[in-house]
DNA sequence: AAGGCGGGGGA
DNA sequence: TCCCCAGCCTT
């Protein structure tokens, strides 16, 4: 038995078992000692939910969706509408109808119990490259290089790699594999990427209480805080709209379903124009006494929104788009944000 | 290989 | 304001 462990390794796992974080989805140090293991299902859908996204945003959802569904079959069983209402807030809308997709496959095809091999994950819908490392390592102890912001970043540091990312991707995913080790491999996996949330922060890293901070390149030329180095990203555009906010007498609001692909697929959404940067206009959805709102004003990845908001109450006449759902169905909490921001004008 | 895809918090 | 974030999917 030779177990690979390097000195880096070793010193990060000593700083996790004392500065680990607590989190809904972690098993604590004193359950692990009674052989409590993560549940792969808490563990997959946290990292689902963690993809481009904070622990701190993360946090309530992780507990309203366990809470609501304890087990993947019962997330496989739900409605679609309601993991998108549930998932309303929290962005990149795709990753709730893959997560959809991935339950009812490992409902139906694996019995409801999660693939343990870093390959059959990576099959799954919304699993891929860093998911399935981090799922196989940190839910089935398996030797796996995860590779997300925060690694790229650390690795960037302390090898002080100074080509740009996205270029010098597989530099760093050479160089993280170097340093993984194969033993503790959930807890070096989320060691490392601990690393990069606190201490070898974006801005402005605190050297001087890292555990690498002995051997890290950048920290010695003293350009920590310059890597990695990233290719300039294209300005976004303001693109305008206009967007229907209809009441009828009963309370019952106008909404219609977005299609599956594109911006907020899936979602609930105001009937409106489409969202380009020349100026257009559009005939209302049903015939009312429309009064001007004012403007809300939101940022998508890639495009500014300013989107004009119309209101009407009292509502009568059949619509030509969309359909009026009950007050005591519509919750402006599933909404996405600009829909909310869009109905909060009208109240 | 490049672009689409949310939202919130920090500097 | 700009940048970043426990990325994935499609073209």
């Amino acid at each position: 038995m030779c177990e690979k462990m390097t000195q880096q390794a070793a010193d990060l796992l000593d700083w996790y078992d004392i500065h680990a974080r607590e989190m809904p989805w972690r098993v604590g140090p004193a359950a692990r000692q009674d052989g409590v293991r993560p549940d792969p299902y808490h563990i997959w859908l946290s990292e689902v939910m963690l993809q481009q996204t904070t622990v701190a945003a993360v946090k309530d959802y992780f507990v309203k969706f366990v809470t609501r569904w304890p087990a993947v079959s019962d997330l496989a069983n739900a409605e679609d509408g309601d993991v998108m209402a549930a998932w309303a807030g929290l962005g990149y809308y795709a990753r709730a109808r893959n997560l959809l997709k991935c339950a009812r496959v490992v409902a139906q095809e694996y019995g409801g119990v999660f693939p343990d091999t870093y390959e059959a994950l990576l099959k799954l819908p919304g699993i891929g490259p860093y998911t399935a490392a981090a799922v196989s390592a940190i839910a089935f102890g398996r030797r796996a290089v995860v590779l997300d912001g925060n690694v790229e970043r650390v690795m960037a540091r302390y090898y002080r790699v100074l080509d740009p990312l996205p270029a010098s991707k597989e530099t760093l995913r050479a160089l993280a594999d170097g340093l993984t080790p194969d033993r503790r491999c959930g807890d070096y996996a989320q060691a490392v990427m601990d690393l990069g949330a606190t201490i070898c922060t974006p801005r402005s890293p605190a050297c001087g209480i890292c555990p690498w901070m002995t051997d890290c390149a950048a920290r010695l030329a003293g350009d920590a805080a310059s890597l990695p180095r990233k290719t300039p990203k294209a300005a976004k555009p303001i693109r305008l709209g206009v967007a229907y906010v209809a009441e009828r007498a009963d309370g019952a609001v106008l909404l219609e379903r977005r299609p599956d692909k594109g911006l907020l697929g899936g979602m609930l959404g105001w009937p409106g124009s489409v969202w380009q940067e020349m100026p257009h206009d559009m005939d209302p959805p049903v015939d009312a006494d429309w009064q001007d709102r004012g403007e809300v004003r939101h940022t998508f990845t890639h495009f500014h929104l300013r989107l004009q908001v119309r209101f009407a109450q009292d509502v009568r006449g059949t619509p030509e788009v969309g359909s009026f759902l009950p007050r005591e169905r519509f919750s402006p909490a599933d909404l996405p944000t600009v829909m909310r921001k869009a109905w909060d004008l009208c109240r």
